[in-house]
Parts: structure tokens; sequence; C-alpha cells
DNA sequence: GTCTATACACAGATAGAC
DNA sequence: GTCTATCTGTGTATAGAC
């Protein structure tokens, strides 16, 4: 196979970029060509149709949340607190890098009420996070504390990012993670 | 003044409805006018533009919220445990009824990185929320702890609010609201 | 694989008849 | 105050040249 110009892998991250600024509905086929230097006739030879790029990059932005932070839970050479205070650093970066907010909250909100496309890649998400976050709080508390402190963390961090994205400043989350730490 | 055929009141309310099922950018000046019973033309002898429209439903919501809920706060009849579960109740209700979800969250979520032009009034509905939550925990906690705890309780509210539409399943907003009452 | 050109629908907004 | 008609821009998506 010979060497592409530009590989899916970097169309879906520069697609990301856009989408997690702009939102899915206000972001256009022309906004994802040109932040991937492309015509929009271009990168649609590459995807069919701005549904199918959002669904790469949401399963594509999951993969890596499990990769590179919910996995953190299922190390065993951590002990649950080192889990979770490496959990929240990730998470607090992932958070907050670029202009910040969650990917998933923001296509959930902006979509649920329209379309019901993206709700299962959205639902695997917040799945995915729960189990680590159990994981980590079974080892302390019972299977339905562990899990209602899951829950519990997870919704006081993005109402938390709603609150960081208001009014600019990150201090929200850094409570809101602290809080997370705190309930173990 | 001769009957109106349709009252401005009437248009913002059903305007609400409107944006708030389908945000911002998605909802159109005709679907703002046919919810309405108008044409587009009718609707814009009413308001010059879409941004006008939506600063009118955002302030109106808000006052809205300030008048039926943020106020039981500071009703002077009721102990602060029965300002908490008032407010929650009514708050269930705001959040479950219709479609469910909070208007202002879907607007800051959809509109932060893009345009800063709704950015005031939504501060304003969130400070309002926040100072009727101090005047609660206020009564129980110093100054500072009431207002850690008005934060948490927003943003657990909020996060949960994201998972309730997630899942259709509105015990995510009932525990949070619990967990906030449990919090005084 | 990338480009230009284009088809077609719908957006926000305005003009002018009734 | 409401209507129809229209202007202008932009959206998704496709066709076909290079």
């Amino acid at each position: 196979m010979p060497k592409e110009k530009i590989s899916k892998q970097d169309l879906i991250a520069k697609s990301i970029d856009v989408f997690w600024k702009k939102g899915y509905y206000r972001t256009s086929m022309a906004d994802l060509a040109t932040a991937c230097g492309l015509t929009k006739g271009a990168f649609y030879h590459h995807y069919k149709s701005k549904e199918e790029v959002m669904m790469n990059c949401l399963v594509s932005t999951s993969d890596m949340f499990e990769d590179k932070i919910f996995s953190i839970a299922y190390k065993e050479e951590y002990t649950a607190l080192e889990k979770l205070n490496k959990m929240a650093d990730v998470i607090y970066y992932a958070f907050t890098k670029e202009n910040g907010g969650c990917y998933f909250a923001n296509t959930i909100l902006e979509t649920v009420h329209i379309e019901a496309t993206f709700i299962d890649v959205i639902k695997d998400f917040f799945s995915r996070w729960e189990a680590a976050m159990v994981e980590i709080f079974s080892s302390n508390h019972s299977e339905s504390e562990a899990k209602e402190l899951s829950l519990k963390s997870i919704a006081d961090i993005e109402g938390s990012i709603i609150l960081m994205l208001l009014h600019s400043d990150t201090s929200y989350l850094k409570n809101a993670l602290n809080r997370s730490i705190e309930s173990y």
C-alpha cells in the first residue's frame, strides 16, 4: 500500500478538535475539511456523511479515554487511592485542554431530543467510566455503595465542567475531582 | 389598546419550548414561527432576530426560576429542610417536564466556544441558584461551607440531568436532589 | 486522492401587499 | 399584524476533470 497524503487517523483527530469545540450541528463539512487541509470534495472521498465522521470521532475518543484513563482503574500495581489520583490528573487534563469541556456531554445534550444516532456510543463511554470508578470504589465499599459513589462522582464532575466553562475557571473541575477522591 | 391576536408573552413561552428541546442553532425562525401559529414574516414583525428571541427566552426562564423556585429559599415560614425539600420538588418538575433537561446548561455548552452572547444571562441564572442554596445552607454551616455545598449540589444536579437524558431515567435527577437534601 | 463546479434544500432576514 | 414572495448566504452532498 503506497503512502497516503493524510491518514484516516489524522482526519479523525483533526475532526474531533472541531466537533469538540463547535458541536455537531454547528460544524460544517467545510469546517472539517479546512481543518484537515482539504477541500470538501476531497473530504467526502474519505467519509460519505457528517454523521459517519461524527461516529468515528466519538468511538475514537471513547477508546482513547478507555486506553489512557479508565484503564488506570485496573492496574494492579497501584492502590485504590493512587488510581483515583492518577485518573483525576488525566481527566483534568482531558477536560481542560484546548477549549475544554466534555465531548460526550456536549453531544448528548445537543442531539438527544433530535436524533438517537449517537446515543449508544455515548452510553458506552459513560458505562466504561462508571465501570472504572466502581472497580476502584469496590475495594473499600459494597457493590451498591461503589456504584452510587461512582455515579455521584461522574455527575459532580460533569456538572462542574459546565460551571467551569461558564466561568472560565478550571478550579470548579479541580474541586469536583478532589471531592471524588475524598469520597473514597 | 386593542386586543392582540397573540401576546409577546405567548410568543416567548412557545419559543422557550422549542429552544429547550432543539437547542439554539438547530432551531430555525420557521420552527419558532410555526410553534406560534405564525409565518416567518409575521414573527419577524415582533422580534428582529433569532438572537433577540433567545435572549428574551433566557431572561424569561431565569425570572421564572427565581419567582417559582429560588424564592422559596427566602420564605421565613419554612425551616431550612422544608425549603430544601420544596425546592427539590419544583426543580425536579422543571427539569423533567416535557423532554427534560436544563435550558441554561444546554445553551452554555452549545454556545460558549462560539459566541459570548448569552453568557451573562446564564451566569445570572446560576448565580441566583447559588445564592438561594447558600441562603439555606448558611443556617447550618459557615459561609464558605455553605458556598461549597451549594456549588457541589448544583454541579451534581446538572451532571445528573445529563445522565438522566442519556438513559431516559429520571431517577438520576431524583437521587441527586436527595443527595443535596442529605448534605444539609 | 484532490480539485472545481454545481445541485438542491434551508437558513436568517427583508419588502411590500392586504 | 399577518401574509406571500424574495434576497442572499450557507449547508450537505455529488459529478467529473486532473
